[in-house]
DNA sequence: AGCACGCCGACT
DNA sequence: GTCGGCGTGCTC
């Protein structure tokens, strides 16, 4: 008998368990093995181990998938690498890097491998299709020229599978199953700022170098990304393309399977259909998808032949996970680079001040793209309004008034922005002053006056709009604030000839929504759009010429010490949605406290200037990227058992504590009650990365020793929220 | 995380 | 006298 540690979805600190098999089975094998009256899945991590356990406690290996193809020992190591940083179980930290379909205690169906059609010498001797099939001919000259893949013939004709079957059966088609992904050239022309990054990277091809791509909005990062691109995909290598939310970021995708059409390419991210993520996964890990794009998910992919890394909209704090295995991808996405011994590039034109940081340390190599690629464009002229003394109607001052109505007269498109959904963010009793907060948290309800609903936008808790407050009685009930319904409904009582369009997450639900949307807007049929972050990111609508910025500020007044740093990337963004193209761009930002840095930096446009000060501060203070940090958390039905149990664990730690290491709290959240359960923090903070790690190691050790039952916790390294 | 084992209140 | 409450502890 051969004992084996394996890992299995449980939460054991270890995350190995052993199991017994005949034979010795190679680390990285998918096996079914007996956990408590159940089957689960796990994987072989090490063969031939030494049991610490009771031999008779050991249970036979039930079920080892043999024809699946292992998974390979440089994604085991950074799954090992992921649960230490993150101290998470490994089996947890597994199963958060599987699809659904290697977690399933049958075998998963291993893809074919990739066909590529060619015209034969039969074929060759025929005559081509008529010109005035224009579709069939392309396909027809396609194959005739190359060997071309089924997705890219199917761009060619839709009806190009059948087609190909047609002809095969005739004879006039060979197929292969390997062939070098054959590229496009491509039509762009690298300005020399585009060139001169591009080759950078390029020359870095096969060592690990990590690079900072900061350029503005418009300068032309995609060409770039693309130039190196095309270079490793032609070498026969893999890419890794991470970008945030596909959902938010539909145009890049497009433009990223356009460009690259002939290479095989898997998409990785949470919308897609368990079964195509499975199969996608096992395309990566054979090696048969060259391209692979996804969100942060997409990191864990298995790659053996991995050659460049890209990190799209690097600052997105979408790359950084949330709940259960708190993972940054960006970050793991460096140390896949490393271990690769491949570049990566991190893009963006607001870097986060932790990649800023590390450019200018020399870690990174910062490369520049200081214009805007369409030289006609110029960048947008941003006005800061200072709104404290003006009347406003309806959250509109007069001048933002009459600069939409304008722009409407002229023809323009305008961008109303502002990042709160629903009708109002509150609603209350004007006589004896009830707000209605939600039951389950510690959050006012959101007006939504379309549903005739209060919705809590934590946790979705749902109710009728109350015809009557129920403290006095009075049925004078009063919506206060602002939100991008009661924004679309002021416009129409203000423009009422202007064509509006709200977007947000309640209007827009699915991609199809998007590409109406964007015929729409290019058919001149839309004057006007309200909406929330939805609209900030990725998006390219050419004619737009007007941003308004309604009520910018409402996070500066909360303590996080990032909240600056976010509002500065988020207005960038939406700024520069204005006068992408040939028409200069003006901005509006409504404001109540003009005084504050960021704003100042955004009338600029100077990501610089904004990112030393905030540097300047955060080393004054030894905050992150100068110091480092590590949040625990623990929420119970009560603040009091919470901050109790963080206290007891950080009286006991504090006794051997690192004196590098400082603990700060604990401390009711910010917002304390969500969803029935009231939550507190603590946060480790310490100049030294592993005294830190050591900290959080005495604490996991103790949490998991002090475990109470209505106490649930969690442990947060590099946490990006307060 | 599940799930069983194990000691104290309201029921056929 | 049992049925079941969920508190405690184990899972290879």
């Amino acid at each position: 008998m051969i004992y084996h540690h394996i890992a299995i979805n449980v939460p054991l600190a270890g995350g190995l368990l052993t199991y017994s098999h005949p034979e010795a089975l190679p680390a990285g094998t998918r096996v079914a093995v007996p956990f408590t009256n159940k089957t689960v899945a796990g994987i072989v991590w090490q063969s031939g181990v030494t049991p610490t356990v009771d031999t008779r406690k050991i249970l036979p290996v039930h079920t080892v998938f043999a024809h699946e193809a292992p998974l390979p020992e440089s994604w085991r190591r950074l799954l090992e690498f992921t649960a230490r940083y993150y101290h998470y179980p490994l089996g947890q930290a597994v199963a958060a890097a599987l699809p659904q379909g290697l977690k399933e205690i049958r075998p998963a169906a291993q893809p074919e491998p990739p066909q590529f059609y060619t015209l034969n010498a039969t074929g060759r001797q025929q005559t081509a299709p008529p010109a005035h099939h224009r579709k069939k001919q392309a396909l027809w000259q396609a194959l005739q020229s190359g060997s071309p893949a089924m997705p890219a013939l199917k761009q060619l004709h839709p009806q190009a599978p059948k087609l190909v079957e047609t002809w095969a059966a005739q004879g006039w088609i060979s197929r292969h199953s390997a062939a070098a992904p054959v590229l496009q050239p491509s039509e762009h022309h690298l300005n020399p700022d585009q060139q001169a990054a591009a080759a950078a990277v390029s020359a870095a091809s096969g060592s690990f170098r990590p690079f900072l791509l900061y350029g503005i909005t418009g300068s032309g990062k995609t060409e770039v990304y693309f130039d190196v691109m095309a270079k490793v995909l032609a070498a026969g290598q893999q890419v890794l393309f991470l970008l945030p939310e596909i959902n938010l970021t539909p145009q890049l995708l497009k433009r990223v399977q356009a460009r690259f059409a002939d290479v095989p390419t898997a998409v990785l991210h949470s919308q897609t259909a368990a079964g195509a993520r499975t199969q996608d996964y096992l395309r990566a890990r054979l090696g048969q998808a060259k391209l692979i794009i996804g969100t942060r998910l997409a990191v864990f992919t298995p790659l053996p032949d991995l050659g460049l890394i890209v990190v799209d909209e690097e600052h997105d704090t979408s790359f950084k996970q949330e709940n259960e295995l708190r993972y940054h991808a960006r970050d793991l996405a460096v140390w896949r680079a490393q271990q690769a011994a491949c570049p990566i590039i991190l893009g963006s034109a607001t870097p986060s001040l932790e990649s800023w940081h590390k450019a200018h340390s020399g870690a990174y190599m910062l490369l520049e793209l200081s214009r805007r690629a369409h030289t006609a464009a110029q960048l947008p002229q941003v006005q800061i309004l200072d709104i404290r003394r003006l009347k406003l109607d309806n959250g509109f001052s007069t001048p933002a008034l009459k600069l939409l109505h304008d722009n409407f007269r002229q023809g323009g498109l305008s961008l109303v922005y502002l990042n709160r959904r629903g009708f109002a963010p509150a609603l209350f009793c004007s006589d004896c002053g009830h707000t209605f907060g939600c039951p389950r948290c510690s959050a006012k309800m959101v007006l939504h006056q379309r549903a005739r609903q209060l919705r809590c936008h934590h946790c979705d808790y749902r109710q009728a709009i109350p015809r009557q407050c129920p403290d006095c009685g009075n049925q004078d009930l009063t919506a206060v604030g602002h939100g991008t319904q009661r924004v679309e409904e002021t416009l129409r009582q203000a423009l009422p000839q202007a064509r509006i369009e709200r977007v947000d997450r309640d209007s827009t639900a699915n991609k199809n929504d998007w590409a109406n949307l964007y015929r729409r807007i290019s058919e001149h049929s839309i004057d006007i759009l309200v909406g929330t972050q939805m609209l900030a990111k990725g998006h390219d609508f050419a004619r737009l010429n007007l941003v308004l910025v309604l009520n910018a500020d409402g996070s500066l007044y909360s303590a996080d010490f990032r909240a600056p740093e976010r509002l500065f990337a988020e207005l960038m963004q939406v700024s520069g949605r204005a006068g992408r193209a040939e028409s200069a761009g003006r901005v509006l930002i409504q404001t109540q406290l003009p005084d504050h840095p960021v704003f100042a930096a955004v009338q600029m446009q100077d990501y610089r200037r904004f990112a030393d000060e905030a540097l300047a501060e955060r080393r004054l203070f030894a905050m992150p990227p100068y110091g480092f940090q590590a949040a625990i958390r623990a929420d119970a039905p009560d603040i009091g058992t919470a901050l109790q149990f963080l206290h007891d664990i950080k009286a006991e730690v504090a006794e051997q504590l690192p004196d590098t290491v400082s603990q700060m709290g604990p401390a009711p959240m910010l917002m304390v009650r969500l969803a029935e359960r009231e939550r507190a923090q603590l946060f480790l903070e310490s100049p030294d990365r592993r005294a830190l790690h050591q900290a959080v190691a005495q604490w996991l050790r103790l949490l998991q020793h002090h475990s109470h039952h209505k106490v649930r916790w969690s442990v947060d390294i590099d946490p990006q929220e307060v």
